[in-house]
DNA sequence: AAAATATATTGACATTTTTCTATATGTTGC
DNA sequence: GCAACATATAGAAAAATGTCAATATATTTT
């Protein structure tokens, strides 16, 4: 995955209102209305906050009449954990030069 | 663990240089003049994304003479999985009121 | 069809982040 | 001690991000 797009995934991760959304998220499902009382945010605010969320798929909306329902996405963070644990594991196949010197 | 916290572990990972240095953290231990020349930005660039990384827990820092040997940090990648893992389960436990309405 | 409600978009502003140049600090080898 | 090298810090400029007020769009209700 290239650079750009792992980037756009943890920036879900990476401000202080999207982690408190995620957290309210693990309750289960809920609309914007609801999240928008329990953070200090104004509506629009929200609604930016909410489409960073869904472009790193990390959260997905389910439209229903007026309102929107947002949920923590299985496959998005499934794929978040896989691009962490990839990033993050020492490959040993690759050869090492640790210093130009030495 | 604060919301102030978890945004600066995932930090480490929405900035395209910075996953580039991680990558190239993949295959070892590297210290800064070798990141430096694989990787296009200036040293004080190179200098705060590293800063960014080790607060981050994701990299520590090796002092040696008068280099510094840069690797991925086990711990602080435990640390972020764990963080992620928990983030993203949902709760049983909590009640849920997924809408204001209905 | 008009009013009310839920959410999204636009545009402006403030803050934060990324980047650079210049300079400082610390280490090594002469 | 001095020159050369590796890295860090300071300060400024540019770019990106977070925030809000105003407004638009879509849906439901009356």
């Amino acid at each position: 995955m290239d650079e750009k797009r792992i980037a756009e995934i943890f920036k879900a991760f990476c401000d202080e209102n999207r982690i408190r959304i995620i957290k309210l998220l693990r309750s289960g499902e809920k609309c914007a209305c609801k999240l928008l009382e329990e953070i200090n945010v104004t509506q629009p605010t929200l609604s930016h906050h909410m489409k960073i969320l869904c472009d790193a798929e990390i959260v997905v909306g389910r439209k229903e009449g007026k309102w929107t329902h947002y949920s923590i996405s299985e496959k998005g963070v499934k794929q978040a954990k896989e691009c962490l644990r990839h990033l993050t594991t020492l490959d040993v196949e690759s050869t090492n030069e640790s210093c130009r010197e030495k």
